[in-house]
DNA sequence: TTACACTGAGTTGTCAGACAACTTGACCGG
DNA sequence: CCGGTCAAGTTGTCTGACAACTCAGTGTAA
């Protein structure tokens, strides 16, 4: 059964974990050599090469070599993974509980219904308790064809995007994010014990399954001081490989 | 000359172009196809397919087919690519001008000596302002070995990041970057015309070569309100393709 | 009619081997 | 000492083939 769609996956991850090893500057085998150690052929072994280098952690130069610029384990914690808030957390070593939470029907909003294409949404909203006090408050908005609320309550860990990756069914894909500073609305001010106005981290994301389709709406508001996010940026313009 | 150094350039833009004509959901042509339209075989078609699929913006099903899941256009102006403030203030409709900077050689603190490993740097800050007022805060640190003083006012646009990529001596490839939102010190909260304490979005990062050697330390302080950054996250954990 | 196994066309995944383009260092002749 | 030439090693690309998979359609049996 199915030794052929493990294969990237195990290629993906015997080269990642090589790459782990070695240094920022180090050179990789030659792509023949690399190719028959992991038993697979250099046209596979070049299709794993170029996702790392897409992301920006290894570079190829024709005649010469493949050099690590990055190894992988900064970025594969970063931003550009989306997860839920307890992995999150437990990453940065923050110990968190879930707070109040909220899960309910509404009625949409215009620009919601214009994404979500549902005239009834289902709202999820939770704090999260670090130290004793609230340093984030999620909310989350989804069609009920995606989520029913009897279903959700019925094994509601916390977060929804875990529920909804555990259960498989809209399989997800990504999710455009938008992080500003903002001054805090009152409901939100009133959910993390601040002021009304006090600025915040916000993240507001738009998650889309693999068919292309909207699947839910999110809106994260983080403390200061609380949370950091990394991510590792890639040098654009006439670079090589890049678009435009 | 160098007809083969483009090609995979030249693919690369093509396929951009043909994704972003199509909508999230369609399907692309089969791959034989693809290859035969471009004129190129199927496995260069691949590893150019492998780079779209990595960002995210498409998704392979085996036995089925392959489907745009984000047209790019989107994340090509988002966060994961590194460019000038200038530049990003254009894309999100800022008119932004330069007002005060600073340029000077400055001795190392411990920890720029550990990653820059030089005793005397080169630290260029400068202020933006937007609508008549200072809106962002950046300041690069970098070995007077890559820029000298002279070297750089000679020939200074603004831009430490611009500067280098157009000298192009050390090609720059990634920065890893922390985004924070942080309680404003006493020179960034006079700089911004801003009481101390105020909470700004920061963006500190640290700028390597291609060779993998750390290039410039830098660290950009936002004004709430002026700025939003977008990034497209992609879903991680036991999803295809993924480490771990 | 309905349920189910099967088949076949079309797709992506992988393979092997070959050649082209490029870089680098060594070698050699001036 | 300098510069040109060459050869080895590397990545880039091509060709053709086969394997694995999905899905719709077909036919058969209940």
């Amino acid at each position: 059964m199915s030794h052929q769609t493990q294969l990237s996956q195990r290629l993906h991850r015997q080269l990642g974990d090589l790459l782990s090893e070695l240094s920022p500057g180090d050179r990789l085998p030659s792509e023949p050599k690399l190719s028959k150690a992991f038993g697979v052929s250099r046209a596979t072994l070049r299709e794993a090469m170029r996702t790392f280098e897409t992301q920006g952690l290894i570079q190829r130069r024709q005649g010469v070599g493949t050099f690590v610029v990055h190894p992988p384990g900064v970025m594969d914690a970063g931003l550009e993974v989306l997860e839920s808030i307890e992995t999150l957390a437990e990453r940065i070593g923050l110990e968190v509980s879930m707070g109040a939470y909220e899960v309910e029907v509404r009625p949409a909003t215009a620009s919601q219904l214009s994404l979500l294409k549902e005239p009834e949404l289902l709202y999820v909203s939770r704090v999260i308790e670090a130290e004793g006090r609230p340093v984030a408050f999620l909310e989350d908005t989804l069609p009920l064809s995606v989520l029913s609320k009897e279903e959700l309550l019925a094994d509601f860990t916390g977060s929804v995007l875990d529920f909804l990756l555990k259960r498989g069914d809209p399989s997800l894909a990504t999710s455009e994010t938008e992080i500003q500073a903002v001054a805090t609305e009152t409901h939100i001010a009133r959910a993390l014990h601040i002021q009304c106005g006090d600025v915040v981290l916000r993240l507001q994301g738009t998650l889309y399954s693999a068919e292309g389709a909207v699947v839910a709406l999110s809106q994260s508001h983080f403390l200061p001081g609380y949370f950091r996010f990394r991510l590792l940026r890639r040098v654009g313009a006439l670079e090589k490989g890049q678009r435009f």
